[in-house]
DNA sequence: CGCGACGTTGATTTGCCTCAACGATTGTGG
DNA sequence: CCACAATCGTTGAGGCAAATCAACGTCGCG
């Protein structure tokens, strides 16, 4: 299997090129950690000094309302970046958890190493715009989505794009990304394929 | 009243440094463009080549439903970009519209000019990059709303957010941005200002 | 084995929508 | 300057999508 650090490098080099000094000093920045299944990476009330690329596993963040009920913010499997940017950027205390649900294994920069680099490898600024856009770009189709869509609609587009994610993730927890209970969605499932 | 090419550097120079001759480029590849109120600036079906800074009044961008209904998911006024960003990376056709809520002038520039930018001027690379971080938290938050929180409160969180915005738009355009019908957004704010 | 996590099903409730009607305000042309 | 049409906000009656609550079956795992 793949070094940790050649994903990374990999994931980069599609956006932008990077020398091999480049590489070395990434490399000293970005430590391989590893989260057990059910484990947190980061809770609420904490300030996000931490961003996390995903090498193997799966993350999710989540915010958990005032009756104690996860909703689901994001997924991050392999090559996906998670963090709480609003924390991160504002410096002002998280509202997400994120954990782990399966075994995961993540490569970790903290803020300070991460300007360092910014300064250092000037082409990593462009990789971070090139990639925060096409997160924009996703999260509006997911805004528009639920203004606009009833659950039935945002759960068949959900698996036209992130279809090889099912299986992967327990219902409920999708139940959650989609914005409806999991009772809902097994009810939203049963209609679906009952005539198929 | 400030020219508009100073708004924008202005705004620019808040995140980077620029220096004269960077100025002078920008100038060169941005325009000023007005459009009167209820003017489209975009329309769905067209691939987006154009990044709107808006100098002066309030744009909307809105997604229309197979039932012709809107769905407004974002206002820009003075200082804010808008453009659909979906559209503008991937090279597809908008699914959105963009029109004037006032009379309004903004600067555009298109990809080319805007790639030969960050080329010449790296720093604007940066300026990209946090003012897409500061999206992207934003954006979190709204989503967040829309998964765990009654009208209502979607409601009051607007308003200490953009409370400045209440006044300047119509009522059913920030019912639209919430999610919920003008009629209901009217029966919110009846219970809501009841008794105070 | 036994317990907790997960999915399903059904009965009831509720947040929000639909549709229709009605003032108030604005603006536009005669 | 008035008449008329849009546009906008409000109110109310009835309806639907989705939530809540509760019970039950299954599976994986310590």
């Amino acid at each position: 299997m793949a070094d940790a650090y050649e994903m990374l490098f990999r994931h980069i080099t599609e956006h932008v090129p990077l020398t091999d000094t480049d590489k070395e000093l990434i490399r000293s920045c970005y430590k391989l950690v590893h989260y057990r299944k059910r484990q947190y990476v980061q809770k609420e009330g904490e300030i996000v000094r931490i961003s996390n690329f995903v090498v193997k596993g799966c993350l999710r963040s989540y915010y958990r309302d005032e009756n104690g009920f996860a909703h689901v913010l994001m997924f991050a499997v392999e090559n996906w970046w998670i963090s709480d940017l609003d924390s991160y950027v504002y410096q002002t205390p998280s509202q997400l958890f994120i954990d782990a649900l399966e075994d995961t294994d993540v490569l970790q920069v903290c803020r300070e190493d991460q300007e360092m680099l910014y300064e250092k490898i000037p082409v990593l600024e462009r990789y971070n715009r090139l990639i925060m856009a096409r997160s924009l770009a996703n999260i509006q189709h997911r805004i528009i989505g639920n203004l606009s869509k009833p659950a039935a609609e945002r759960y068949l587009f959900f698996r036209q794009k992130y279809g090889f994610l099912e299986g992967r993730l327990p219902q409920h927890q999708i139940a959650s990304y989609l914005g409806v209970t999991p009772e809902f969605l097994s009810n939203i499932r049963k209609k679906l394929f009952k005539k198929t």
